[in-house]
DNA sequence: CATACGTCCTGCCAGC
DNA sequence: TGCTGGCAGGACGTAT
């Protein structure tokens, strides 16, 4: 592998450090951590890449039907003639190189996998006891749980009829059941989908994501909740848009009223 | 210690 | 038609 970095901003441990590492190795297969793409080299050396708002990973053999690279910020020319960019208009995404311990590191700062066996409704039960963050807040937090970005958690809180503002612990046994499976639910049926595709997000050809025809709060504040017909509402939580259906996600401040802070932890 | 907010960056679109 | 403000899929550093 042979690497080109046009934009020093994308890798912060420097060009020459992530070169050294990375370049001459073979790649042996990528996998996904959380909402990193990991890419495993020879010598347990891996190449995370995190898309960020913007990122995309585009494989372009030479033909006429390569995807489209408007932004490109990094080059990786592999031995067979592939040419992978990693194309980025915000540029808040970041590739990375890390040794078999700093990847092992990293890899324990990430939340459990929401899809794999071990995360069970007991186990989701038990990380939510103690934390009196918002639940969208928690859902956000790649520590607690990896993987899980804005467009699901709101999704997944109106499946399971739970009110973004809740304190995480507040949930009831049954509340964390079904957030649980629907949190589950909505991230198997995007991926089915090919993910959600906005405005900017292409797989490794260049193709869009279907899943935003199946959304069914995001991005739709004033449309009727397609299980009770009341408008969807959208509200900022940490500089962030929520969605959700008043009638069917109730307010944690009890009731209706909006203002009465009255935030009953048991 | 844990939670909350501003910031990084560019482009697009609605509204004036 | 052209400009302006608001908004965007994420995550980190710093303040409280």
């Amino acid at each position: 592998m042979e690497i080109t970095v046009l934009r020093e901003d994308l890798v912060p441990q420097g060009t020459p450090a992530f070169r050294a590492l990375l370049e001459g190795r073979r790649i042996r297969r990528v996998a996904r951590r959380g909402k990193n793409v990991v890419i495993r080299l020879e010598g347990g050396r891996v190449l995370l890449v995190n898309l960020g708002m913007t990122g995309r990973l585009l494989a372009c053999h030479p033909s006429a039907s390569d995807p489209v690279s408007s932004h490109p910020g990094v080059h990786l020319l592999l031995d067979g003639g592939l040419r992978v960019i990693y194309d980025d208009v915000r540029r808040f995404g970041c590739l990375e190189a890390l040794g078999p311990a700093r990847w092992r590191d990293r890899n324990r700062t990430l939340g459990p996998e929401p899809l794999s066996a071990g995360f069970t409704v007991e186990n989701m039960a038990a990380r939510l006891t103690g934390s009196t963050s918002p639940i969208r807040s928690w859902l956000l937090d790649q520590r607690r749980i990896a993987g899980v970005g804005n467009i699901y958690a709101n999704e997944a809180l109106w499946r399971a009829r739970v009110h973004p503002l809740r304190p995480a612990s507040s949930l009831t046994p049954e509340e964390v059941r079904r957030l649980h499976r629907a949190l589950r639910g909505i991230l198997r049926a995007a991926i089915r989908a090919r993910g959600t595709t906005l405005r900017d997000y292409r797989d490794a050809t260049g193709g869009e994501g279907s899943f935003g025809t199946l959304l069914r709060v995001y991005g739709r504040e004033g449309d009727p909740c397609p299980r009770c017909g009341a408008p969807v509402v959208r509200t900022v939580l940490s500089n962030r848009s929520a969605f959700f259906c008043p009638r069917c996600q109730p307010s944690p401040a009890g009731g209706a009223a909006p203002g009465a802070a009255a935030f009953g932890v048991p």
